[in-house]
DNA sequence: GACTTGACTAGAC
DNA sequence: AGTCTAGCCAAGT
């Protein structure tokens, strides 16, 4: 299993309408130094990976090569759902928790009484 | 193996 | 707020 196919698998779970940035996936592989070969890793994704889904630490988003236009990436995440301000998504709302947002909400146990 | 290339990032101005 | 820089490291030559 070489690490750009662990990238392309662990995309293909981010779900509509949410994103993850390039150093969160690469924290989640446990190579939290990999960011920027997540972003190789992404390079040659054909459309079975939502790799529009993912953008920089910032919110916004990185230009694929000098041609390519962030247009593309930016209407397929509008399109689900995802909102922009002064052009970054919204991280703090958008973000993907990935298995840590299906944990037992143990916080909720607690009582003033 | 020794370079080279970047869809990156945190920190420092 | 933006702009630079150094460090990063998987893949491709």
């Amino acid at each position: 299993m070489t690490f750009r196919a662990a990238v392309l698998e662990l995309v293909r779970r981010i779900p509509r309408g949410r994103v993850a940035t390039y150093g969160q996936l690469a924290a989640m592989l446990r190579r939290p130094r990999s960011a920027r070969q997540v972003g190789q890793a992404l390079r040659g994704a054909d459309d079975g990976v939502p790799w529009h889904r993912v953008v920089n630490a910032q919110g916004s988003i990185s230009r694929r090569s000098r041609t390519a236009s962030m247009m593309t990436q930016r209407i397929r995440l509008e399109q689900e759902g995802v909102v922009f301000r002064r052009g970054r998504v919204v991280l703090a709302r958008f973000r993907w928790q990935g298995v840590a947002a299906r944990r037992p909400r143990d916080f909720a146990v607690r009582q003033i009484g």
